[in-house]
DNA sequence: CGCGACGTTGATTTGCCTCAACGATTGTGG
DNA sequence: CCACAATCGTTGAGGCAAATCAACGTCGCG
């Protein structure tokens, strides 16, 4: 599989020695799933991160009412896992699944502490990604408060344009966090504005 | 000031030796605020990070219509900046601002650079550090669309045991997301029925 | 073909907001 | 030390954004 992907998504953040790249690659693991394969289930244990290469992954909760609510979607350039569990090793909150068939780089838990210690680089790498990711969840919450569903919806077709198109409506309303009827009606009206 | 709490607070994270925490608290100043005092204003920079060792900040933006959104408390033991603006240099999205005469030890950006290439292990523990907080605002951002307020209040009281009495109102109310207006009725129904 | 997932539309309900009025407390300047 | 303003919490009436429930059309697929 390609790893030109993922060394381009590294070294947007850090700069790699040609033996630090081969340390990383060596730890990676290629893997695929079909399109709706399950990657964790929530009360099982994540041990590894996900970086997409080709396809989508999204991760979502179940309520009390078996309603699937989404987190987050990881297409190609990004990274996914259920972090509370990773970093924890309690039971997953999250279920993490493909909604496409879906290529990735699979860094597990030991061989990323292993990385850690070859290329201590690579704590740095993982803090500036957490820490960016951090910033725009800070922001989504935020925004569930402030911004109307219409605006939040906005906001998403301009944060993942290639998604828009591509995912089912249902899970991109309930990445917003509306149910598919009113996300429905919502875009008609939309559309009938412009 | 006391260094103590600071010093506990990266003990639970990771091994000092006396060199190591000695370049450590070289780089901190410590810091007085008074009780409403504002410590970022949205649209400056945010420069450094902010450890709370007595009283307590909040982080907040302001809306469209001059209303306030509380997005985060830290109380004794807690970090707090605008990462956003920490991190990328731009300008803040939020304000900081002390509820009661805070105590503060302060490490600059640049400091934390120097830290970072004095003591590399400190990448290790801001990376947990904000690995944490990311937990935290996932949970948080999913529960604001799962859970009705009553149970994000019961949440927040099991979660800041030590603000429920403290903090105005108004505050937790914003944090959790209502109204001060709905936040009273809410509570007053709460206590009725036990 | 027939079934299941998806999207649409309409009628009704509801959780929370807005606006307004009113005590209680705090704090501040004269 | 008091008077007054400001802030805070409470309560009520009415309104709105979004949820719920239900019915229906469409598509892709076994």
């Amino acid at each position: 599989m390609d790893a030109a992907p993922i060394l381009a998504n590294v070294r947007r953040l850090i700069d790699l020695q040609p033996d630090e790249e081969q340390a990383f690659l060596a730890l990676l693991q290629p893997r695929q799933a079909r399109r709706k394969a399950l990657l964790l289930e929530a009360g099982g244990t994540c041990t590894e991160s996900l970086f997409v290469v080709e396809g989508c992954l999204r991760s979502f909760t179940v309520d009390a009412d078996g309603a699937e609510h989404v987190l987050s979607f990881a297409p190609p350039g990004w990274w996914m896992a259920d972090l509370y569990s990773l970093v924890s090793g309690r039971a997953a909150l999250l279920n993490i699944q493909a909604l496409e068939d879906t290529q990735m780089w699979v860094l597990s838990r030991p061989d990323q502490e292993t990385l850690f210690a070859q290329v201590p680089k690579f704590e740095r790498f993982f803090r500036i990604l957490v820490e960016r990711s951090l910033v725009s969840y800070q922001q989504r919450l935020l925004d569930q408060t402030t911004l109307p569903a219409e605006e939040r919806y906005q906001k998403f077709c301009s944060y993942y344009p290639s998604l828009v198109h591509t995912l089912p409506q249902k899970q991109i309303a309930s990445f917003i966090g509306v149910t598919p009827e009113f996300f429905s009606k919502m875009r008609s009206a939309l559309l009938r504005r412009d």
